[in-house]
DNA sequence: GCAATAGTGTCTGTTAGACAATATCGA
DNA sequence: TCGATATTGTCTAACAGACACTATTGC
């Protein structure tokens, strides 16, 4: 491990290393609103900002099992949708040295989210603003569940836009919209879910029809109860084939 | 910069820091068929295997510029298309030390390609298979110009794997198709390159259809030349509005 | 029966693929 | 004129949105 072991004789010992980190958007829906759990900084910079919650990666660490960690450190949650995210490097994102961060969108189901929220209180459910804005979607803001604007630490605002983003472009057609939902739902459920995260409501039987269509739902044949009206089909997530 | 000034009472001095790379994958297409510049490996590990180019991130340096600047010192190109795809972060990925990698596709056009190429004969031009395989495609395979399969340094199978598929997903939606063509081009040739990367033919009449509708080409008035048929119309590529 | 929501059927406009007809160039 | 390819037109099948209709539950 000398130099010249390296591409086109690089020698890494001889360079100072950025600190590479994991950040987590910790995404779900709260009374049927798209929200994000937040921590509050302690100490400068952005001291007493919010941040969304992250930490170093280890030197013997994976970068997933970094973002696994932190899940579980932050929230308390074995398992979670969990999928990379975008890396941010600026070298100026962070004020005080280089940290490199890669980012990480968890999706938490309603009961898990309420959990983690339980497991950890210092956790704040921000409420995420998703205007429609046509199709490319306007900008998102955050606020507290009392409704004052929040101006995230850091690049995290960016980091959370690209958040919505991929989830509302990965939505239509691939399986995540699920890990927003309990193991058993009904059509409808999956729908609010939809039209929570997209901002805009959606036609009924095309929505049905194109649910069905993927392959996705399997039919438990039982129903919901304690409704007042004619309780909906409960149905399951199902790998197609 | 103490103890406790980050999250959670984390001391970042105190812990060994990882090497922060970039790869990248520099497509385009030769011949009309899709190929990636690759760099023989001088050491160990891997030796005189076939790597993507990188280099190590400079601690003063933002990401992307460390992409723009391998691009610049591998290919002696000034601007492409440059996206980030992946960070890669398993810890024996690099059996010598942590390294950590920022994968990028870099696409090039076909005059690009072969200006690398004269610029750094060391490159080597390698052919990527992409059989069609359903929608999902199949497993991509790497050879040399003369045909014999190449297995790549590191998990850069992966990485170009990636840089492919992001490459077909993004091609029908966004502009990133004419990243691969001349500042003029005809709607044949934009055809061709299409149906190089998806590895399957296109219906002509919709495909025409599709890119005029997108917004995307702009009518210069003027037809390619020297052809023994009737020449075509040169298109010139237009952000939509 | 009534209110409320689940679930379905049908019409219509948009879009992609298939196919073929027409246009235009050099030789 | 012919050969080759550009360019356009038309038909049809697939699909999404709109809308309305039927079904089923608790009260």
């Amino acid at each position: 491990m000398t130099e010249s072991v390296f591409l086109e004789g690089y020698d890494p010992a001889a360079y100072e290393r950025p600190s590479v980190t994991v950040d987590l958007v910790l995404m779900g829906l709260r009374g049927g609103r798209p929200a994000v759990l937040l921590q509050e900084r302690r100490d400068p910079p952005f001291k007493k900002r919010w941040a969304l919650p992250g930490s170093f990666v280890g030197i013997d660490e994976a970068l997933e099992s970094a973002a696994e960690r932190t899940l579980h450190e932050k929230a308390r949650l074995e398992r979670a949708h969990l999928e990379q995210l975008y890396t941010f490097g600026a070298v100026d994102r962070d004020p005080r040295m280089r940290v490199i961060t890669v980012s990480w969108l968890a999706l938490l189901n309603e009961q898990d989210f309420a959990a983690a929220l339980a497991a950890n209180p210092a956790l704040l459910p921000a409420a995420i603003d998703v205007p429609w804005a046509g199709d490319a979607g306007g900008p998102i803001t955050v606020a507290t569940p009392g409704g004052t604007p929040i101006d995230l630490a850091f690049d995290h605002a960016a980091i959370l836009a690209l958040a919505v983003q991929r989830l509302r472009g990965k939505l239509d057609y691939s399986e995540i919209g699920f890990a927003l939902l309990p193991e058993l739902f009904t059509l409808r459920q999956l729908q609010d879910v939809h039209e929570a995260i997209l901002g805009t409501a959606l036609n009924k039987p095309a929505f049905r029809r194109r649910m069905q269509d993927r392959g996705w739902l399997a039919a438990t044949g039982t129903r919901e109860e304690g409704t007042s009206y004619r309780p909906a089909e409960l149905f399951r997530f199902q790998r197609p084939l």
